[in-house]
DNA sequence: TGATTAGTTAAGTGAGTGCTTAACCAATTG
DNA sequence: CAATTGGTTAAGCACTCACTTAACTAATCA
């Protein structure tokens, strides 16, 4: 269960998977569906999605014959996490920079801080 | 120029070139520094540099014999920023949907739509 | 000066990736 | 029923990846 992320980012590496999370992130959507702009076979397709279901980015259903597709979003902000976890890093470097530098606010260090240190809200109650 | 996101997510892909990443959010390193916690070969390490260098997330300069990684948060930002694109993606769709569903505040759509949409501060002023 | 330290280049290897075509199954339609 | 539609499996192939060892350069130190 452990580095999903080393998945999560793999998948999100190749053009076409990202195109299909992006399809994804504007609702459900058949295999045929999410294949057709794609300007590859089906069954690559079909490879794309198994590496996009293996890193939790994305789950399906099969009802009859199709096969329905939905992004799992906290995977995504999971992901995200990640990122502001650097951010956060960067920044507390720059405070303790600026400490030790002397200053209150408006140091050279401070100027270059970012604002968005702050989580995201979670993404679902439950 | 264009999909350095390619670049970006499979330099990201790599436990040990996060480990960089992570390292490098705290500071400046040098090439030994990073490569002592790793459990590889040093050219091994430099291959990952490489990588990372590449993809825009790492620049370094040589003074001497030695030579100083520093991590490059817009490249970071850019990145993120995708995420924040599926997600507003995401939102907008809640927000049709609840709407459709005949709701103002409080539909079902509603409840589950996250809070951060906005886009981050840039992190320069240059 | 000669030894050490910091980093680099080159070549090779085994495992993994992103596709393909061919064959196939199972639900739906005429 | 047979034909079509939607999806899946299997095998193969060119290429890339993450390492390795060996050999090397250049800056600094004793």
């Amino acid at each position: 269960m452990l580095n999903q992320l080393d998945d999560v980012f793999h998948a999100l590496a190749d053009p076409s998977r990202r195109a299909i999370v992006e399809r994804l992130a504007e609702g459900e959507a058949s295999v045929s569906e999410l294949a057709r702009p794609l300007p590859m076979s089906l069954p690559a397709v079909i490879q794309h999605l198994q590496v996009l279901e293996a890193s939790g980015l994305v789950s399906s259903t099969k009802a009859g014959r199709v096969r329905t597709c939905r992004l799992d979003l906290d995977a995504l902000d999971r992901a995200q996490s990640w990122f502001q976890a650097r951010r956060a890093d960067w920044n507390q470097r720059l405070d303790r920079l600026g400490e030790y530098l002397g200053g209150a606010q408006g140091t050279a260090a401070n100027e270059h801080r970012a604002a968005s240190t702050e989580r995201q809200a979670p993404s679902r109650k439950h």
